[in-house]
DNA sequence: ATTGTTATTGCACCTGGTTGCAATTATATC
DNA sequence: GATATAATTGCAACCAGGTGCAATAACAAT
């Protein structure tokens, strides 16, 4: 659990909220959207305000605790443990598959080369259409 | 001014709001936010409502007319004239850079090869560091 | 254990974007 | 030009996410 330790070492404070905030994104293998979070939060914790759970998923990924990725229509985060990677996300049907990091290098190494641009590739989320949606229509 | 024509094709009504919306995007020569199109619109008439502006852009974005993306913080939308191209953002100086489509076929043909994935890479906003800023730190 | 300091919380309010619905208006037909 | 009808508007309310601020609580020092 080294975000407490991360926390502790910046002089944060250790609240019962965020504690709390911290195990729910611990547990979770794989990524949350921010609504679960606030629900998962607020089933063992009612009175935590959503101000307070946004706030402090910031907070995680300014330390780099937590990867933020934003899908088109809100946000999804992720324990950092589980590194880095991309999401490839079906527009009908909402399947999300992982996807290598390295398939993007290439292209980075095109935008430095041609635009002198050093594109921020940390977790991207794409949306498109999955195997078996093309097939179905 | 096809967009007129297109509209017109498909039954829908020429409303002076719409007219009016329309004029701003053609005449625009590169991207508009929304923001931007909101103060121009009622700046040339003051009472149109938000949700109608937001509603022509999304009518007029499902009817091929304009492209609209998403920045991050929010979208963008221009001209379908302007042609096929992707954005590189400045996450500090907030420049933003006009990128050829073809960079992307490498990324697009892989992903579809390991993940059978059908990625929509129509209109792609990029963030990252222009060549300015990260000399600049 | 009490106190002081400073980070953090909850609150109330704001923002951009979206939606359901009743009132309005563009167009087609006569 | 008047009328019918279906699309469109404006409104009011909603949503996710974010922010300023006064009240609160975690931690350090005594």
């Amino acid at each position: 659990m080294s975000c407490v330790k991360t926390l502790k070492e910046k002089g944060l404070k250790l609240t019962p909220q965020r504690m709390l905030i911290v195990d729910i994104i611990h547990e979770a293998r794989g990524h949350l959207t921010a609504e679960e979070i606030i629900r998962h939060v607020q089933a063992k914790m009612p009175g935590v305000n959503k101000s307070t759970i946004y706030r402090t998923l910031d907070l995680l990924e300014n330390y780099g605790c937590v990867y933020k990725s934003e899908t088109g229509e809100g946000f999804i985060y992720h324990h950092s443990e589980e590194g880095h990677h991309h999401h490839l996300v079906c527009s009908k049907c909402g399947r999300t598959i992982k996807c290598d990091e390295d398939l993007f290098t290439p292209l980075k190494d095109l935008l430095e080369e041609k635009y002198n641009f050093n594109a921020d590739f940390k977790h991207i989320v794409m949306s498109g259409l999955c195997e078996k949606c093309r097939n179905s229509n």
